[in-house]
DNA sequence: GATGATATCTTAGTTACTAAGATAATCAGA
DNA sequence: TCTGATTATCTTAGTAACTAAGATATCATC
């Protein structure tokens, strides 16, 4: 019986098969998420895309126009209609740079922003909770492994978007 | 100086930070890789709902229509749309059942869905590396959590559903 | 065989998006 | 400080993915 040194030939084929669930449960989870933001954004009276612009939003100090359509990939234009509704829906306010008066601040108006944090936390109780019984060691590592993931998916995108077509 | 017994009054502050960190970690990596499917769809000639639909067909097996539209949230007149342009791309045959013949089983194409799988090693590879490093027990922690993310995601979007308007 | 239910597809119309260009402010150099 | 190039945002015209409603075909039940 010829068994090779599975230390020298990388993870064994047991370690790859979770390797690939992981990746497959990480996968729906997304899916599953991105469907909660729908319905979420459709409750709300603003479209998915608006909500996750929002998010970007409120992620980062001084986002613009600009920046947001570089996070997101999509063209100025495009962001100029999602601006003008989460502003029209009160979420936000432009405010003109004053160094440089062709840009434009996009401002979280907090208080409307925790109205949706609300909703959040209600749907997400029993989630919420299930989180809080992680130790601080096991948080530790959830945090770092969706740090890695993060940063691989951005590695990912732009290894992707620079392979010949 | 009063100290509240923390072990009474659930998770202690600092604790409900890191969560609160981890959501919008978990949601930044989201987005991100909601992006690089944009990326990769374009790359494909399909749409990001199309390759969508794909990764579904690929995980269920005698997946139909009907079943694609209940998870993705969209009306069959879309699915419909989605099947056609991935039955038309090569990635799918449409296959009718033989004993209910108003149903359509959406057969993969595996050697098709194995291309996109080859640019996904090719574009993730470090990625794939990083996680090869990932102890048992650690990739057991991972899973678990990524299983409980996802239904936690399924249930809190019943619970919005269900939120009276 | 008639009735209702189910699965998929079709059609018409809406609208979020892209591409290209307009507008307006800033910056760099002579 | 004028000139041209660059940058940031917005506007406009056109495309196509989506929804809603209904058509078509099959199945199940009495």
């Amino acid at each position: 019986m010829s068994v090779k040194n599975e230390d020298l030939s990388g993870p064994s084929a047991d370690h790859l098969a979770r390797i690939e669930q992981l990746e497959r449960k990480i996968r729906a989870a997304n899916a599953q998420r991105t469907l909660y933001g729908g319905v979420l954004a459709s409750k709300l009276g603003v479209h998915q895309t608006d909500l996750e612009c929002l998010f970007i939003i409120t992620l980062g100090d001084k986002v613009t126009p600009g920046m947001l359509a570089q996070e997101t990939g999509l063209t100025t234009g495009a962001i100029t209609g999602v601006v003008d509704r989460i502003e029209r829906a009160g979420y936000i306010r432009r405010v003109r740079d004053t160094n440089d008066r062709r840009r434009v601040f996009l401002e979280p108006v907090m208080h409307r922003i925790d109205e949706i944090r609300a909703i959040n936390r209600r749907t997400n109780r029993a989630w919420i909770e299930e989180l809080g019984r992680y130790s601080e060691a096991e948080l530790e590592l959830l945090l770092d492994f969706a740090d890695r993931n993060y940063e691989a998916a951005v590695n990912a995108t732009i290894a992707l978007r620079q392979e010949a077509d």
